[in-house]
DNA sequence: TGTAATTAAGACAAAATTGTCCGTTATTTG
DNA sequence: CAAATAACGGACAATTTTGTCTTAATTACA
């Protein structure tokens, strides 16, 4: 599996914060319901990218989540690197620890250009290009 | 995590298998010693390769597994399939059913390539390149 | 000021993955 | 044939991930 569940969740509310026409807080209630997402579960994600600062927040009534930064400055990179950690973008294939260009795992020279090119992209895309997408095109982030 | 541990295991232990001279069963406590590997996980995950031909396998003194097909014929998207399967090559980045090139996700864009480049790259590498390289390089592969 | 709404935080439960152990079966060798 | 070896198969334990529940803290609003 690529990402964990947890990093699934988060990127489909963080999509859905940065398709949001004002900077009004949104419930996480409404969000789990949105995309049938557990919602203390999602709770707890959403807490990790707000101690990241991708996500701001305030309790009470009328509380709720929204993005803590313009959805240009953050990419899909940092929001799986925040949830999944950096890992996925870094780590050996089999898990060699030291594995790289000078003892290199025998999956080296297949997985690293991958790896890369999936690093490269991540940085790439931002919050933005995805939310416009998804209004434009009228894409479905979840369920 | 790309790959679960049991199939980093199963790559460590087939490639191990790849770079041996001769057609000799090897024993999988020798394959777990080598690499540092649970014994009865490491089992676990060659009876699967064995139940789908890659590996083969004699039981009693002298028994042991070893390929049970040309190097040359096994790819690395073999062993992942059998063992992880096929998901991580097919499957949506945010797990949606139904997610391609009519009903996209957002992030279909962005996964679909590198999913794409990972799925060819990995039916191109066979077993006897992988063991081969090892060989010749002298790489490690496990520990 | 009090009540409803909503995130925060922690304990706990369920499920999946990983790891361990033991008895059975099959094979070689003395 | 007996003993040693080694895969097979099932049960079980530990760990991690995922999901649930309860209480506390904070905020808006009547």
């Amino acid at each position: 599996m690529l990402l964990t569940s947890a990093c699934k969740y988060g990127i489909q509310a963080t999509i859905y914060l940065g398709m949001q026409k004002d900077d009004s807080f949104v419930s996480i209630k409404k969000i789990a319901e949105e995309f049938t997402i557990p919602f203390h579960f999602l709770t707890k994600v959403l807490q990790l990218l707000t101690q990241a600062g991708i996500v701001e927040s305030t309790k009470g009534a009328k509380g709720g989540v929204r993005l803590g930064k313009d959805p240009d400055a953050i990419t899909l990179f940092d929001i799986i690197a925040v949830i999944d950690g950096e890992g996925i973008f870094h780590d050996c294939m089999l898990g060699l620890p030291g594995c790289g260009l000078n003892t290199p795992c025998p999956a080296h020279e297949f997985w690293a250009p991958i790896r890369t090119k999936y690093e490269k992209s991540a940085r790439a895309i931002s919050l933005k290009d995805l939310a416009s997408d998804t209004i434009r095109k009228n894409l479905r982030i979840g369920k």
